[in-house]
DNA sequence: CGTGTTTGACCTGCGC
DNA sequence: GCGCAGGTCAAACACG
């Protein structure tokens, strides 16, 4: 059995992100390959899921919708990619790790153990860190700063980061009482891909899904749990 | 006029 | 304690 502190601090892998999908993404082939690793059972066997993953997953599905929707596609040719990457600035704390191997379920649930560094959970560390909510983030490959995925944002900074040539901004969720936050950056080394850092967690669907496609909605709350 | 963006100032955590 | 860097605030501004 793989262990949590095995695992790199940072993992990164591609998802196919098919530009051109005439269906559905969630019922597209493509789709339910790309997330075939990330089932509900792989979720549930990690103790310290919240729930971030599944606004991942929904983030993912509606920035892919967006997307087809508008017909954009990679202006490099060829598929456009998307990466997940689990943060390493925030690494787990012992307590944390311990924690997570001692709750984990059977070893059958945990096939996909690789996968929940997908999300981060930031607790308050030995009383020096404050609390900060769960995060992730990923990289797109994309000539366009701020995706579309179906929520709705106020920008509230913009920051020149150390060491990059691009500056970050920062952005919260326009719904009341919802204290989700993004950042969007380029990435230092390649400055096609951009960075997008998500927050904490929606308490809300998103309008555009919630006005528009209800029905996948309630099809991806299915699939993701 | 309402909503969203810009941007300099300020706050806070962290390393030395 | 100090300085740096990241994150946030809020007034001014732009725009429909």
């Amino acid at each position: 059995m793989e262990r949590l502190d095995q695992i790199p601090t940072q993992m990164e892998f591609l998802l196919p992100f098919p530009p051109n999908l005439t269906s559905s993404p969630l019922f597209s082939p493509q789709y339910s390959k790309s997330f075939a690793s990330i089932t509900p059972s792989s979720l549930a066997s990690n103790e310290v899921d919240d729930g971030s993953t599944s606004n991942l997953a929904h983030t993912l599905l509606s920035i892919t919708a967006q997307n087809s929707k508008h017909g954009l596609t990679s202006t490099f040719g060829g598929p456009q990619f998307l990466s997940l990457h689990r943060s390493n600035v925030n690494p787990w704390s012992l307590g944390e790790v311990t924690d997570c191997l001692r709750n984990k379920r059977t070893r059958e649930e945990n096939q996909h153990v690789g996968f929940f560094d997908i999300k981060m959970k930031m607790k308050k560390m030995k009383g020096r860190r404050k609390v900060r909510e769960p995060r992730f983030s990923f990289k797109t490959m994309s000539d366009v700063d701020v995706l579309d995925d179906g929520y709705k944002w106020r920008k509230y900074g913009q920051k020149v980061v150390k060491n990059t040539h691009h500056p970050r901004s920062y952005y919260r969720c326009t719904q009341v009482n919802c204290r989700v936050k993004k950042r969007v950056e380029r990435f230092a080394e390649d400055s096609r891909m951009v960075i997008t850092t998500y927050e904490g967690r929606h308490i809300h669907s998103p309008p555009d899904l919630h006005l528009e496609d209800s029905h996948a909605q309630s099809q991806l709350t299915n699939f993701l749990w």
